[in-house]
DNA sequence: AGTACCACCTGACGGC
DNA sequence: TGCCGTCAGGTGGTAC
């Protein structure tokens, strides 16, 4: 579930909740989730507090001192700020602070992750992330594009070209530009390019705001377009359930 | 360079 | 009510 737009909003609800208060514990109710040994996480943390909150793509950082908390949400993370001793169902990693309120990361799937990074830049560096796409313009956009010549999904799908796009987002985005998920990058012209990215930029921008999406809204097979009245098809492009419009995608 | 496939893990949901 | 297959919005490795 999470992509750029959830983790943006998950930044901002650690940022409002979770930052200058004093971590007094950190519990591991499953391990599984962690990048680092238990102890080389709750040890730099604890007595600390977390100042500051960054994002890149659908990677969360939060500092406390010299040590950065790295925050991976995978196919069902999340996060919840709490008080009480109700503990969230599926919490894996819980910080308890020292105003008795506790951040929880949660993750059914266990596809996330927990770790302590030395340096956000160098682990994007290293990671060989590309930018991401509310940081960027559309020359930069051109740019992470030029050369390549894979199916445009697979290329909006690919954290080394951009980071932070996934299925859902890059499916609405194909949808409101009129271009087949399939289609090489390197057939599209200048027009669809430009297209490509104001549509890109406008969906991640209206998901960070809360507005609600058309393909999100009606993923079935077979229901009409809302845009041109087409049947919408399912398929598997990039490896991935893709919904699109064959009738106006082209 | 690009793609297809499998694996990781758990729960929700629909059909019988 | 219960069992079973299918599916899920992410990513990494491997084999072509």
């Amino acid at each position: 579930m999470p992509e750029l737009p959830e983790v943006e909003g998950y930044a901002r609800y650690f940022a409002r909740h979770a930052l200058r208060q004093r971590i007094i514990r950190v519990r591991v109710p499953d391990p599984r989730i962690l990048s680092v040994p238990k102890a080389k996480l709750v040890k730099p943390l604890a007595g600390r507090e977390f100042t500051e909150v960054r994002r890149h793509g659908k990677h969360l950082f939060a500092r406390a001192g010299d040590t950065w908390l790295h925050l991976h949400f995978g196919m069902s993370g999340g996060l919840a700020y709490y008080r009480g001793n109700e503990t969230p169902r599926f919490a894996r990693v819980i910080f308890d602070f020292a105003n008795d309120a506790h951040l929880a990361f949660e993750d059914m799937r266990l596809f996330g992750v927990v770790g302590l990074v030395d340096d956000p830049d160098a682990f994007i560096a290293a990671r060989d992330l590309g930018p991401d796409p509310m940081a960027l313009d559309l020359r930069g956009f051109r740019r992470r594009l030029a050369g390549k010549r894979g199916g445009i999904k697979a290329l909006l799908l690919s954290q080394n070209v951009i980071a932070g796009v996934g299925n859902l987002y890059a499916d609405e985005t194909l949808f409101r530009s009129g271009i087949h998920p399939r289609r090489a990058a390197d057939d599209l012209g200048d027009a669809e390019v430009k297209s490509l990215f104001a549509n890109l930029r406008k969906v991640l921008r209206e998901a960070i705001g809360g507005r609600r999406l058309f393909l999100i809204e009606q993923r079935n097979e077979g229901d009409p377009c809302p845009r041109c009245g087409g049947a919408i098809r399912r398929t598997v492009a990039a490896g991935r359930t893709t919904y699109f419009c064959p009738s106006h995608q082209r």
